[in-house]
DNA sequence: CGATTAATTGATACTTCTCAAATCCTGTGG
DNA sequence: CCACAGGATTTGAGAAGTATCAATTAATCG
């Protein structure tokens, strides 16, 4: 991690998709310079399960994932965080350890906002404050989801779910491809099962037509068909 | 559903212990006038997944399930909730549809609190605003363990933990059972397992003498060991 | 262009689910 | 209070679904 150039949060093109969008001009300057501009090559930490940070990141540019560290050592991600999104106001919030690491799935860049600034804006900007309490009921909402999720579908089914999760979260590239690259093993951490398994179904998807596979580009051929086999109804 | 005795929040034992502990008597006056006193028998339905509420239940006595329909309309639950906790804030301050279903394990006494009393709080008292953003960030680190548990976990290991769950949770009765009447298919729609994979790790548990079972009175004779099987470390 | 890591494939073992049948409870109405 | 109906629990057997281990091939990064 080293000190990056300096982005301004008035110029942000993100802001109006961030969760800083409810700031008036004053609080957002007053973020901006209180701010750092940190820079992650791709497999970096950018927090660590257990400890305890001492403000949030807005990813700026790059994709991460967020994950937790099971009995036998194994990641589980949760979720993923690309730019525009605030990491590690749970903690912050709640007032613990976190309770997930997050490291770049490429190379990205960050503002960490440190905590008096981010609690100073929730208790002087009830909009703020409202948007942060809605953002964090959502994401409780998608974990529920994920639970009955996990607890219920079978692992064809979860992987089907994950790729069209993978899509909506990240989009495609150029050539339709699923905008981000990850190993066999991240998929089968976010699916929750053994890479093996992961692989065997990717290529029964493939041999199906439901998706083209070219190493760790991946394609979503079939949006409908993996809606089916998912059983996504949401 | 029946309009029971009205409690006044004023004199209420539970307030300490509840969301609103952070409102000044003037408050706690409005809450107090605002809100419904219900009464929910048995297996009776508070919330329906999928629907809108208009407001929160604070329960008063009583203990709730909180659980999504699966695929096959299997129920998975979440998580429960007893005297003092507030339920169906989630949907409310995400603006979303309720993303699960609350029902009645126990004869329930619940109060019916307006989403207008809700976020007039919310807006006006900041204090109680953080403690509910603390409260759910507290929740979705705890969908978070959960999560992982059931990725990773085998489902003795689940049930061991389930078990440690349900003991903090309810507590003991006075003759050291676990303190709620589940049923054996309830037990499961928490794992996340079959109701005949319940049954017989539970009987295996009591020939190990970890737990003793009289029909759907539990009673955890060894913690030391139900932690060490179910790799709890927090 | 190597060296290392990732991906793939096959064989096998194990966990967990499903289905079926036989008790056993529990709540309810007489 | 008792008997009964219907649901809950238990047990067994067999089938799936997944994980694990090992060995090979492919891909990626410096």
């Amino acid at each position: 991690m080293k000190q990056g150039a300096p982005i301004s949060c008035e110029f942000c093109q993100l802001r109006d998709q961030s969760s800083f969008k409810g700031l008036d001009s004053s609080e957002l300057h007053e973020v901006s310079h209180s701010k750092t501009c940190v820079f992650f090559k791709k497999g970096q930490v950018l927090m660590h399960e257990g400890s305890r940070p001492n403000g949030v990141y807005c990813l700026h540019t790059g994709k991460t994932k967020i994950y937790r560290l099971g009995t036998e050592g194994k990641e589980q991600i949760i979720r993923f965080a690309k730019d525009g999104d605030l990491i590690g106001y749970r903690s912050l919030l709640s007032g613990e350890n976190l309770s997930a690491s997050i490291s770049a799935l490429e190379d990205t860049h960050a503002c960490f906002v440190p905590k008096s600034t981010l609690f100073k804006m929730i208790e002087t900007n009830p909009r703020f404050s409202l948007d942060m309490m809605k953002l964090t009921c959502h994401e409780l909402g998608e974990a529920g989801k994920l639970i009955t999720n996990l607890a219920q579908k079978t692992v064809r089914e979860r992987l089907a779910e994950v790729l069209l999760i993978i899509h909506r979260t990240f989009g495609e590239d150029e050539e339709g491809n699923l905008d981000v690259s990850l190993t066999r093993e991240e998929i089968a951490n976010m699916v929750g099962t053994a890479t093996e398994s992961v692989i065997r179904l990717l290529s029964e998807f493939k041999d199906d037509g439901l998706v083209t596979i070219k190493g760790r580009k991946i394609t979503r051929n079939d949006r409908a068909s993996l809606v089916k086999i998912g059983n996504v109804y949401d």
